[in-house]
DNA sequence: TTGCCTCGAGATCA
DNA sequence: CTCGAGGCAA
């Protein structure tokens, strides 16, 4: 074997990726290069050309793949194994000695902490994944449990390694950062798009976030983006240093790119002379940055502190003030909540604000108007921190205009015209009408099919507007009901879309007791009390039996709550939609006090049984699938994980291989169901 | 809240 | 081809 002359090409293929990614790393890592741009290209073009006589032997992390490759369907998702947390905020000194103070009480140490500082980059968060030191997943953050799979985008950065250097890296290594777009490489690509009379970008950030939304990756490889890494998620099969500022050496050692101005400091005020020496110096910078990020540095420390629900309490943000900008208050207008609450909307003469246009801002009700003395034709400061939500924080009364009017809160429900009503002592005002109310229907049924409730895609503003406004819907339980005869009739509503929908709702009836009952748009129940009553009840039936005393036993649930809760569920009607949507078939498994431990392997996958399967039944294959997390589903998307094709498959297979879903054999599932 | 990408619908043209 | 809706990220 060692005369097979494959080998030996191999072996110079290896050694000319080596060269490759020795050279791409000082260049775009280090920012040291020791070859010219253009011995730079002859190398390049070698491996290249050796590449395409040698197709057999081209590997997935090749350099020679970062200019991409063919476009997907979709993305499919991924399920962090580590959650990819988000941090507490400090909005001054204060609260950073307050964050120092919790710390050493926590660990009970008078010590000064040992900081590392890093700033905290205007971009988006990834996570890569390497087994054996190559890169086989990149992933969005998401919703911090679950994101995108955007291996084939990040693979195409210069900066994201796709073998890792050195051999002492854990065997299963998680490496998260931030990705961006220096200003320069920002100004260029929009300075050329300008040229060609493509679409220039409104921002750095939101190009960056495109970017890697894009399902053609060759279109990402031309986009210049870059990333600075700043933590590890999953470790396995090695171990990492002590010190989180040791980890980001080990990782810069084994290729990956780091921002320069991290620091490790004792104390809390070197962090907040930290903050004041980036805020001077963030001007300079060829990236945007909006803070800066504080970690305790020990790693048993922060093992120690823990976590808070979305929060570590080792670490925290501190952001530099919100730049403020001044327009004018062309009017104030009211919405009506899911609970009939009554909401002023202001809106403004659009106005540049760190990199948007802001035309809107809530007002939140009536007592934040008065608070600021709000008048019509105003001329307002607003802000936009680090935190996305425009704000009005104060007028400039001196610029006041003489048509100005004062904001009055409407007698009427600008809906229904049911009268406006304002308990003593309560800052929202609120519709009487109920669910007599257009407008409140229309909230409680976008609120059913929200993400975080029955989550029906498909289903989005418009269309509940337009289904309520047609009569075709009044109750959440009406859309179970839905045929393809009476949407087609709806305008831009064509047999795909309608297929879409119908299928989407049928997938929504199975679902999570929490989720239903979160889904219900009961007054104060929010995710967190839904979940807390589903495991305290296990069932629908109890809990809408449950008297307010026994509510109270529920975590979290108070009084108030509790009343709120009965009184929801002491309704007829509410009684009666949900009869209906449970004979519609919304179903759910028994609630189940899940173990933090248990990993279930395949959350977050969607998996399609197709043709007759000889070993297993379809319900046992179901039901077992489903217990280690998976969503069984009825017909194949380009959201399909895998599909399991039994005996004469028909049609969902073909679609399977159309879409490139992964097809697996009766057999593949046993073992996967036996073997994890 | 805005900006981005994607998809499907409907218009326009061949 | 253009437009608008939906979904995502901060």
């Amino acid at each position: 074997m060692a005369n097979d002359p494959s080998n030996k090409v191999a072996d110079e293929l290896a050694r000319l990726r080596g060269q490759v990614n020795h050279h791409n790393h000082l260049y775009h890592t280090l920012d040291q290069p020791e070859l010219s741009d253009a011995e730079f290209d002859l190398l390049f073009q070698r491996l290249q050309q050796l590449e395409s006589q040698n197709p057999d032997l081209v590997d997935a992390n090749s350099p020679t793949r970062r200019v991409g490759g063919a476009p997907l369907a979709a993305f499919t998702q991924v399920t962090h194994e580590v959650p990819m947390l988000s941090l507490d905020n400090a909005f001054g000194a204060d609260d950073m000695s307050d964050f120092e103070r919790r710390i050493q009480t926590r660990l009970s140490i008078t010590d000064p902490i040992t900081f590392a500082c890093e700033p905290k980059i205007d971009g988006v968060a990834i996570s890569l994944l390497y087994e054996g030191g190559r890169l086989i997943r990149a992933a969005t953050r998401g919703d911090g449990t679950t994101g995108e799979n955007i291996t084939d985008n990040a693979r195409t950065i210069a900066s994201v390694p796709l073998e890792l250097m050195g051999d002492s890296y854990p065997d299963r290594l998680e490496v998260r950062g931030e990705v961006y777009m220096s200003l320069s490489g920002f100004d260029e690509m929009n300075r050329e798009a300008e040229a060609t009379g493509d679409k220039v970008f409104a921002n750095p950030r939101n190009a960056t976030a495109g970017s890697l939304r894009q399902l053609n990756s060759r279109l990402t490889a031309k986009r210049p983006l870059t990333m600075f890494c700043y933590s590890v998620g999953v470790v396995e099969g090695g171990a990492l240093p002590e010190r989180h500022s040791d980890i980001l050496t080990s990782l810069a050692g084994w290729g990956f790119r780091m921002n320069p101005l991290i620091e490790v400091v004792k104390g809390v005020d070197a962090c907040n002379r930290y903050f004041t020496r980036l805020q001077e110096i963030r001007s300079t910078l060829d990236y945007e940055i909006d803070g800066c990020v504080f970690k305790v540095d020990s790693i048993s420390e922060q093992e120690t502190l823990g976590f808070l629900t979305r929060t570590p309490r080792w670490a925290i943000a501190h952001k530099f003030p919100a730049e403020e900008g001044v327009t004018r208050l062309l009017d104030v207008e009211f919405q009506v909540g899911r609970t009939g609450a009554i909401t002023p909307v202001a809106r403004l003469e659009p106005v540049k604000l760190a990199g948007v246009t802001i035309s809107n801002a809530t007002l939140h009700n009536m007592d934040e108007v008065q608070r600021l003395g709000l008048v019509i034709g105003d001329m307002v400061k607003i802000q936009r921190a680090g935190d996305v939500i425009p704000k009005i924080v104060g007028v400039l009364p001196e610029l006041r205009a003489d048509d100005s009017r004062k904001v009055l809160l409407p007698g009427a429900c600008p809906a229904c015209g049911s009268d406006i009503v304002q308990p003593e002592g309560e800052v929202i005002a609120r519709c009487s009408g109920g669910l007599s109310c257009g407008a409140q229907r229309k909230e409680s049924i976008r609120h059913f099919a929200s993400r975080l409730a029955l989550d029906i895609g498909g289903l989005g503003d418009k269309l509940v507007e337009q289904l309520v406004d047609e009569q075709l819907i009044e109750t959440t339980a009406d859309l179970f009901q839905l045929g393809e005869e009476s949407l087609v009739a709806l305008p831009r509503m064509g047999a795909k879309s309608v297929n879409n929908l119908l299928v989407s709702i049928e997938d929504s009836k199975k679902t999570t007791l929490a989720r239903f009952i979160y889904s219900l748009g009961i007054s104060e129940v929010g995710e967190a009390t839904a979940r807390n009553l589903a495991l305290h009840f296990h069932d629908l039936q109890p809990l809408r039996e449950a008297s307010v005393e026994s509510l109270q036993e529920v975590d979290d649930v108070g009084p108030i709550v509790a009343e709120k809760i009965a009184a929801f569920f002491g309704q007829k009607n509410n009684q009666a939609v949900i009869d209906q949507l449970v004979d519609a078939g919304v179903c759910w498994e028994p609630e189940v006090v899940e173990a933090p431990t248990s990993r279930r392997g395949l959350s977050g996958e969607t998996v399609v049984l197709t043709g007759t399967l000889l070993k297993l039944t379809r319900n046992d294959a179901k039901a077992r699938l489903q217990a280690l997390g998976a969503k069984v589903s009825g017909s194949v998307s380009s959201k399909t994980s895998f599909v399991v094709a039994g005996d004469a498959a028909g049609s969902k297979l073909t679609k399977a291989q159309e879409l490139g879903v992964l097809v697996l054999t009766e057999q593949d599932l046993i073992d996967l169901l036996e073997g994890g």
